[in-house]
DNA sequence: TGTACATCAGTGAACGCGCGTTCACTGATGTAC
DNA sequence: TGTACATCAGTGAACGCGCGTTCACTGATGTAC
């Protein structure tokens, strides 16, 4: 990308991917705009320009991993999904963390609203017939598996194994008719 | 209690609990020493003689929280488990919260690894004999349930059943043996 | 019972720092004529 | 094709603030004699 002071055009892509690295790196707590502005190399108040403040970039990182995730988990059925939603979790793991931890969000954000609309469609689509019990159920699976490996409780169970595959092992075990 | 202004004796366990109800108010992320001390009603430079740092404050509550979960496990067979793990989070959030944030705490404080082999050890001895594969289902199942609810995702999806009973019923649709 | 002393929990003033926010600005881009 | 002007993305100096940390201190408690 050449170097163009002004205008580069693409600043808000940019921040959010530094953003990402950041968050990936030591968390979003520990993130301020004037980090986010140094790893952009760009001055200090650009970020406001294009967020607002702080809870306005996690929003804006929330929505793109709700639509991430529903795109990812469009077309799959109820163990794929699973699976899938493990993937997402270890692929995308700043937009994972943003994602549910809503207090660091603009709560009443339109364009969040439908983002987690669309990616809780996207799960109830891959649930047979069975209804609430089984989302809840495949849900809390696939989300504490994804959770606990991410803060490292798992390791020492998991050894090596790929991720993915020691989900689909366990997501054996759910008993998803009668 | 009497007003005592030096040595109450206590201030150990008042400051922990004052942490607590902040951080069940707006997070861990935004807590800062000094609010702990106003909190308190103590100097703003007492907190450091307990906790040296703020991950000395969260490590202290990791290792409670470890502690108490170990105890709530205690003696129950699987189902009860989790029943009482997702009780456990919904009693103690602040604790829950604290305790799988690992980068919030000093991750090679000795006391905290003996609480964590602790409560790691009450699950292991919960599960029949199947081995691993049984625990992590089973733990995963209960920690995403609970973590899906303190964030709010599952407000619609359970309406005003109580948690504890909900949970029990899709613990059901997990297959223990064979 | 009384005195002297060590210990240590908690104080409060002072510091330097990074933060978010403000604001007048600069300069690139797009549009009108 | 050329000029004038509006827009708006990004700048950079300045601000006030709350933070963690330091440090000399105060005063309560426990122990020795």
């Amino acid at each position: 990308m050449t170097k163009t002071a002004y205008h580069h055009g693409d600043l808000r892509r940019v921040l959010l991917d530094a953003a990402l690295g950041l968050i990936a790196e030591r968390g979003p707590a520990a993130i301020s705009l004037r980090d986010l502005a140094r790893a952009a190399g760009v001055s200090h108040a650009a970020p406001a320009h294009h967020f607002g403040d702080k809870a306005g970039l996690f929003t804006a990182i929330a929505v793109q991993g709700n639509e991430l995730l529903a795109d990812a988990l469009a077309g799959a059925d109820l163990k794929e999904m699973g699976v899938r939603y493990v993937r997402f979790a270890a692929e995308y793991p700043s937009h994972f963390e943003v994602m549910f931890r809503p207090d660091l969000c603009h709560a009443d954000d339109p364009d969040l609203a439908a983002a987690r609309a669309r990616t809780s469609e996207a799960l109830r689509r891959g649930v047979p017939a069975g209804g609430d019990k089984v989302v809840l159920a495949a849900w809390s699976l696939a989300h504490g598996f994804a959770t606990l490996r991410r803060s490292g409780n798992l390791d020492h169970l998991l050894g090596d194994r790929d991720a993915g595959e020691a989900f689909g092992e366990i997501a054996g075990l759910l008993r998803v008719r009668g």
